[in-house]
DNA sequence: ACAGTTCTGAACTGATCAGTACAGAATACT
DNA sequence: AGTATTCTGTACTGATCAGTTCAGAACTGT
């Protein structure tokens, strides 16, 4: 008795990320997506339920396997300055494959669906609170090791969040240009770290 | 003979200008904009074609009355830190609104039709340039008047240029949390004018 | 009153969309 | 072979959309 299922729901989520990463959710048509996941309209409603239902898991799937990744050095207790600055050239790097043209798709969901869905613009606010909340903590540790000021924390870790977002939205327009913007930067808490010879050279000029 | 024009096209434009600045391009339909403007649907396509010109002219528009006189200050040849300083102070005030949460038409714009729209992108690609040119204007005047290292010009308009289309995104999920961001900013560039001062306390703590 | 325009209402086209329904094929275990 | 279950193909519903068409109403100056 009983067939067994012949495809495997993670892979299926894998690949409704990647169109929807691609085109956004609107712009993702079910067709698109039977393409996409090698599933049968009918298998697809059968697995998920809604399109919207398909969207949040491969939502949730693509803050796990590549948001997690790309900030835990930044959330991590022994960060810093370098943590930090290491982050924006990681952009940078990613910026150079030509795929990095679809940005965020965290991001882009922002876009396409804040305002309009209240359940997504409460999920929306928390993911940048979550930026605000790493870079805090890498600047926390930056001034532990005498890197920074304190109160030179808060208004830096906002700086820092909001300059993510934007350079998540510039690589939609211009990956290189955005590339750039992410060494830019990295440059900038760099120097952060050097505050003190820079006074003393910014005093000679 | 002839009957006049009973309606004002600019007055047109700004209406659905309104709309569009509201619930994007996809989100207002024709039926939206003829009760936005007042014209019939046979109206609309006979002044302006199609829907995507009459968006064109509302883009236009909102550059036109929105955008640059908020930019002026910042590209105004006698600006400096506190040109750019203000410029956050005003996006802060700004954020204050309720209307404020429908962000910048044009940032939102580029997060719809980014990628997908190769004229538009230009357009999107060439307003980022704005904001970066408009910073480098200002932190050239006050590299001018020994507030700042030359050198620390480019990498700083950069910054700043990526932190506007941030906290425009940022103020679609949350206004207040967004106003919070500009003051940060704001903070951050006054102080690179007391640099320094902040460079001697760091170096007592 | 009349002629020249502008504007409107309403119906229509053709396309696309999310979601549903269901018959039947494919597979697994007994 | 028989049966339970999973999966698929196809066709459908009902809704929405941009854009077209056109008859005729509304208005203007002569």
């Amino acid at each position: 008795m009983a067939r067994t299922r012949a495809y495997e729901q993670g892979a299926v989520v894998v690949a409704a990320k990647e169109l929807f990463w691609q085109h956004g959710l609107d712009g993702s048509a079910i067709g698109d997506l039977e393409t996409a996941t090698g599933l049968s309209r009918s298998s697809l409603y059968l697995a998920f339920g809604t399109k919207r239902a398909l969207f949040d898991a491969a939502l949730a799937d693509y803050l796990d396997t590549f948001i997690d990744p790309l900030l835990a050095p930044v959330e991590a207790p022994q960060s810093g300055l370098a943590e930090a600055a290491r982050f924006f050239r990681r952009l940078a790097a990613l910026f150079a494959e030509p795929r990095s043209r679809r940005g965020c798709l965290m991001i882009n969901t922002i876009a396409e669906l804040a305002g309009r869905d209240p359940t997504f613009t409460g999920v929306a606010a928390q993911f940048v609170n979550r930026y605000r909340a790493a870079f805090a903590n890498a600047l926390r540790g930056a001034a532990a090791q005498g890197e920074l000021t304190r109160r030179e924390i808060p208004r830096r870790s906002e700086l820092l969040a909001v300059s993510t977002m934007g350079v998540w939205l510039a690589v939609r327009t211009d990956p290189t240009a955005a590339a750039h913007s992410c060494r830019a930067v990295a440059n900038e808490i760099t120097s952060w770290g050097r505050a003190g010879d820079d006074g003393a050279l910014r005093r000679s000029v």
